[in-house]
RNA sequence: GGUCCCUUCGUCUAGCGGUCUAGGACGCGGCCCUUUCACGGCUGAAACACGGGUUCGAUUCCCGUAGGGAUCACCA
């Protein structure tokens, strides 16, 4: 029971993030709540979480745990207790049965066929399909199933001052008597969400502008039961990239896909989507504490922006740049091990420390960078892919041995060290310094392209180095070819 | 179809009557850096949906048109 907010409301923020737990977490329920927190933070209040578990035929646990997951994950941190919204199913009843009593509400004893049949001439007559209020006057009440009916104004018309979408009206004849109570006595989505509001002390509904057509009907219930009327703010959905609602195939996954399949990073997750139909100035990378100083929900826009997979990535590439080493690696270290099949040991990640901020400036997610760096680990020999096969067929007879000699006499193995010897080597042989260090690092990366050649050789170590620039010149003459 | 909402580069946006020869970012092209690929730096192409008003003056205000979106359940 939360009854009397009456004093001073103007400074006090609540607001509340309330998903139905029918699947995921998906980009457009993470960037809701995303606004939602960042609000009620921006203002010093609180930030609840309710889950909409009303409808128990598709309600499951496993999207409970999904939709908490994901929200951890981004670091969204709630307010209280999570309220689940049926085990207060006895007091929305009561309320419905309170509206009853006032006389704000009737039962309604027509038959779901009853109304088929109603709307299907309403729609032959290309009339407005509208509950008629063929219940709203009567006084008998027989003994069938009933629901019950909020006994809606049907003069005038509905101002709702929308702190995104700005002033919209709408004429209370657009409106119909909803039901509040279904016949088998449990509450709809309308009476659910206007009753946990009220009794959270929710003071900022925000939400998808889905729900805009939905504030006219629950404000109506709000004033039939007198209660304070909370402030509103419809953002617009997010659109897949061809302008169409958000599918699968435009990235309407879970947040755990962008974490599991994609490799994102939470805090650019949450970055591009607070620039997605907000923005401040020209900035573009914005801190969580800058977020919550800065954020205001006029600075919403009201269009519907599209996803960008494309910005995402570029954005995750500079949170992954700017990454601590350590905390990467901790988050690669599960994919790398699945994809070396073995465990990394203490060397490995010394190794991977080393080199993690030549390797970052390559990959702008989790998975391209575990791509990139594997080749630091394998067990020799080390795959050689076509491109550099065909570095390697043309590179001058015997340079690859005269290279190995010359790094093998090294007495420091350091890329400075190293660098200095061949490009020493490459001015005996009347070479450009690329045409020794590309077969090179095909030898030692087996590919055309890696971080910087002399880098890569010290973090592989001497032993390791020259056993590759062994193998890559004991590698078949016909194979190096036909790759030519 | 009724009702409601929206409309600046391909995309996300800045702009809240003159500062706009319309700014930034992603993407795209070029150049530089350079042992490759990146990163980084510089640079180029690229937008005010259309038509009327209001105003000394409209990207900014109003009205239409077109286009887009949302919603019309005993689902949430």
């Amino acid at each position: 029971m939360a009854a009397s907010h009456s004093e001073t409301t103007a400074t006090r923020v609540v607001t509340r993030f309330a998903p139905s737990p029918t699947g995921f977490l998906h980009i457009g329920g993470a960037r809701t709540a995303l606004f939602n927190y960042l609000f009620a933070r921006h203002h010093g209040g609180e930030f609840r979480l309710r889950i909409e578990d009303t409808d128990r035929a598709r309600s499951t646990d496993a999207a409970i745990h999904a939709i908490l997951d994901g929200l951890r994950w981004l670091d969204f941190d709630w307010d209280g207790e999570v309220v689940m919204q049926f085990d207060r199913a006895a007091r929305h009843a009561e309320v419905a049965h309170a509206l009853l009593s006032n006389g704000h509400a009737y039962r309604c004893y027509a038959t779901p066929e009853e109304l088929e049949e109603m709307r299907a001439a309403q729609r032959a007559a290309k009339q407005p399909m509208r509950y008629d209020g063929r219940w709203r006057d009567r006084t008998d009440t027989p003994d069938l199933p009933f629901v019950i009916r909020l006994k809606a104004p049907r003069e005038g018309e509905v101002i709702i001052d929308d702190l995104v979408q700005g002033p919209v009206t709408v004429a209370n004849a657009e409106l119909d008597d909803m039901v509040l109570l279904r016949s088998d006595g449990t509450p709809t989505y309308m009476l659910a969400v206007v009753v946990d509001d009220h009794d959270m002390g929710v003071t900022h509904v925000i939400r998808g502008d889905d729900h805009l057509n939905n504030a006219f009907r629950q404000l109506a219930l709000i004033r039939a039961m007198g209660w304070e009327e909370p402030q509103y703010a419809h953002i617009p959905l997010i659109h897949g990239s061809d302008g169409a609602k958000l599918s699968k195939r435009h990235g309407a996954l879970g947040v755990d896909a962008y974490r599991d399949v994609m490799g994102l990073l939470p805090e650019a997750v949450e970055n591009y989507l607070l620039r997605l139909g907000w923005g401040h100035g020209d900035d573009e990378i914005i801190s969580r504490t800058q977020a919550i100083e800065w954020f205001d929900l006029g600075g919403v826009g009201r269009s519907p922006a599209r996803f960008d997979m494309k910005k995402l990535e570029s954005v995750n590439g500079l949170y992954l740049r700017a990454a601590d080493d350590a905390r990467i690696l901790s988050l690669l270290t599960t994919r790398i091990e699945s994809a070396l099949g073995r465990h990394l040991g203490g060397s490995d990640r010394d190794m991977l420390l080393r080199t993690m901020t030549e390797l970052k400036k390559r990959a702008n997610n989790l998975n391209d960078l575990v791509a990139s760096l594997l080749f630091l680990l394998r067990s020799r020999p080390i795959p050689i892919d076509d491109a550099a096969l065909r570095l390697l067929a043309s590179a001058p007879a015997g340079l690859l041995a005269r290279a190995k000699a010359a790094f093998g006499a090294l007495p420091d193995w350091t890329a400075p060290a190293i660098d200095a010897s061949a490009r020493a080597l490459a001015e005996t042989e009347g070479l450009k310094l690329g045409q020794v260090a590309q077969p090179l690092r095909a030898a030692v990366t087996g590919s055309s392209q890696s971080p910087g050649l002399f880098e890569v050789l010290e973090a592989l170590g001497r032993n390791e180095s020259l056993g590759r620039i062994e193998d890559a010149m004991a590698l078949d003459v016909d194979m190096k070819e036909q790759a030519a």
